[in-house]
DNA sequence: GTGAAGCATCGATATATTTGAATATATAGA
DNA sequence: TCTATATATTCAAATATATCGATGCTTCAC
């Protein structure tokens, strides 16, 4: 592991863990890495207001986590990069972990 | 990839999402990832007041990303498990690439 | 038991974030 | 051009978060 300096810290957090801060986010970023999906189904599939899930595509996009792409009326978003899914799941499989007690630090024990 | 329900999201913010939210408690976890480490240390480290280190821990350790052990007078604290920093590496190179240039989004081009 | 060191908690302030109603903008079709 | 549809933006209110001084609690040495 290569030490980190307190820059690529900050980097870090605006473009990534400031992006995946909120739930509905992490649920834009699923959503999105299954199909490309505008923002009518996503309203639909999140169940809040229209500008909030413009709000919440606006941090996503703005970081480089989604990418916007016009067809017509519609704008399609799609998740930019595997790796931000692949890492969000392993932090998944280490939160079912913990909740059947299968975590580290519970083995500790 | 499983489909993920609206629970496990919940689950997944405020067990890990949530506790990397910020970009003190990031140089925290890759402080306490190299070797358990104690309040003053960090606090020397991190360059802010003891309470807010203590508040930043205690986010981290209320989610299980960090455990705490005392020696004396001492607490140290240490990371948990080994996952949330393999996947926080992987979105480190995935920003790394965003700032050269190199990650997929702008590949598309 | 007393004092000191190390850490946690409390309380107050400043700042940031989420949310949605109202409104603006952009595109397509008639 | 006019209208309908889809999305973005503005604005205000509510809520959440970060920060730190003051203070409390725990442990150890004497």
């Amino acid at each position: 592991m290569t030490p980190i300096s307190e820059e690529e810290v900050l980097l870090l957090h605006r473009y990534v863990c400031e992006g995946i801060a909120d739930p509905k986010r992490l649920m834009l970023l699923y959503y999105v890495a299954e199909r490309p999906r505008n923002v009518s189904e996503l309203t639909e599939l999140l169940d809040v207001a229209q500008p909030t899930v413009s709000h919440h595509l606006r941090i996503l996009r703005e970081r480089g986590l989604v990418v916007a792409e016009r067809d017509g009326t519609s704008i399609f978003y799609s998740l930019s990069d595997p790796r931000i899914l692949q890492a969000i799941e392993i932090l998944r499989a280490y939160v079912a972990d913990l909740m059947t007690g299968r975590a580290s630090v519970v083995n500790k024990a």
